[in-house]
RNA sequence: UGACCCGUGGUGUAAUUGGCAACACAUCUGAUUUUGGUUCAGAAGAGUCCAGGUUCGAGCCCUGGCGGGUCAA
């Protein structure tokens, strides 16, 4: 008897196709819709609400000749995602929201309404790839980049876990988009053409400061730019064999800097950022460099190449590390080389991690630009995922 | 009070010997991006503190105000 698969079928073209394949390679395949967000609030295309996507999905189910159902996971999305962003901000750090969305709706809540249709597996469009084989008779899965280098989205699942992995299935990952796009137009998927979603997914693209409003409450705060000769950034308090100092961000007080505007909410901005600072009439433009929500104070510093704006290290506390590959966690003491990335779409970076009673300590073989505490870490042995975590400071 | 300097888009500056104002930053829009952020492209925005004058023509010259600053006493 065939294998059933509940493909999550969002609208778009990489769920249509990865449905599409899985019923070319014979499974039973039932299509899944959820809903996860209604409100418009702070959302650019409010024309383009959901419903649109359901058309979509169900005009592709009904080509495929495939069940179609729906279901709203609304209560646990608000929830579980965007709860947490908001209390996140609130802290002055920077979510990741989609990372989240992953580990808690798509791969859990979805996971679990799915079961209702007894599936062997549950497969979704994400651009990256697993592979499963057995380590000492017991299953070890893999997940892997995706074939397409624009489109590689294996960051979006480092918080998954083996027991989500082991009933997972991603049919386009060895795919290259023009590909994806090129086999939905030949079995005339009506989302063949549908532009990429881009945004918080579910939620769309955001005005973010409006979106915050909606929660987090603007306070009048004052901005400092910080010059980029100021004598902590020479100091060689960067012994390299101390990981907490390497691994501490940059500090200020606002005697360290001179006033040169207002700000909203330091809760508003997060490191690395220049827009929407609204302090003109510079040479070069400033860059968030720091943020204190407790004297609601937000540091800045002019040009690309000012020092506040790049740090040697990392830290994880231990309860946020993460292991995919649950068979490769560090000992104690333990120090590892692996190739490290800290945002969506960041070619991997050079890594040495050390584990410690303390936490993971991630030191960078290049400096890195904008580590915002909220973000996650991934690490990667070639193009395979190992492990992650919510970077703390 | 005396002398000197300055007053240009939101901000900081620029404009050969007088010929209808340039650049950067900020802002807005678009592109890229399933997070934040970054990056890229484009657009909008001042008629040059005010009032007179010289000139074919003044941001640039002259006179008088107003405003800000510096040095004297």
């Amino acid at each position: 008897m065939a294998k059933r698969v509940v493909v999550g079928l969002s609208g778009g073209v990489d769920s249509s196709v990865a449905a599409f394949l899985l019923k070319e390679q014979g499974y039973d395949v039932t299509a899944l819709f959820m809903i996860n967000w209604h409100d418009k609030t702070g959302v650019i295309d409010a024309d383009c609400p959901w419903n649109e996507d359901v058309v979509f999905a169900e005009l592709v189910a009904k080509k495929l000749e495939i069940p179609f159902h729906v279901v709203d996971l609304s209560e646990p999305y608000r929830e579980r995602v965007i709860d947490y962003m908001f209390s996140e901000y609130q802290k002055g750090r920077t979510p990741n929201p989609d990372v989240l969305c992953n580990r808690e709706i798509k791969f859990d809540a979805f996971l679990k309404s799915a079961e209702a249709y007894n599936p062997d597996y549950v497969a979704t469009g994400h651009y990256c790839k697993k592979t499963t084989d057995s380590v000492e008779g017991k299953l070890v899965h893999h997940l892997l980049a995706g074939d397409d280098p624009n489109k590689e989205q294996s960051y979006f699942l480092c918080q998954l876990s083996q027991e989500q992995l082991a009933r997972t299935l991603f049919p386009i990952g060895h795919l290259h988009k023009p590909e994806v796009r090129e086999i939905a137009r030949q079995q005339g998927l009506a989302s063949a053409n549908k532009k990429d979603s881009q945004g918080i997914c579910f939620v769309g693209k955001v005005h973010l400061p409006v979106f915050l409003q909606q929660k987090l409450k603007s306070r009048e705060g004052n901005i400092f730019e910080i010059p980029a000769d100021l004598s902590q950034y020479n100091e060689e308090k960067q012994d390299r064999s101390d990981l907490e100092s390497v691994c501490t961000p940059w500090s200020y007080i606002k005697e360290e800097g001179t006033w040169v505007g207002k700000h909203q909410g330091a809760h508003f901005f997060t490191v690395g950022q220049r827009k929407g600072l609204q302090v003109g009439g510079k040479e070069e433009p400033l860059f968030v460099i720091s943020t204190d929500v407790q004297e609601n104070r937000v540091y800045v510093g002019q040009g690309q190449s000012h020092p506040g704006l790049y740090r040697r290290g990392l830290k994880i506390i231990p309860e946020e590390i993460h292991w995919i590959r649950e068979d490769q966690v560090m000992k104690q003491g333990e120090s590892r080389d692996y190739m490290v990335r800290i945002r969506y779409r960041q070619p991997l970076q050079e890594a040495k991690l050390h584990l410690t009673d303390q936490g993971m300590f991630i030191i960078f073989r290049k400096l890195q630009r904008g580590i915002a505490a909220g973000q996650f870490a991934a690490w990667y042995e070639k193009d395979e995922l190992i492990g992650s975590g919510v970077i703390h400071r």
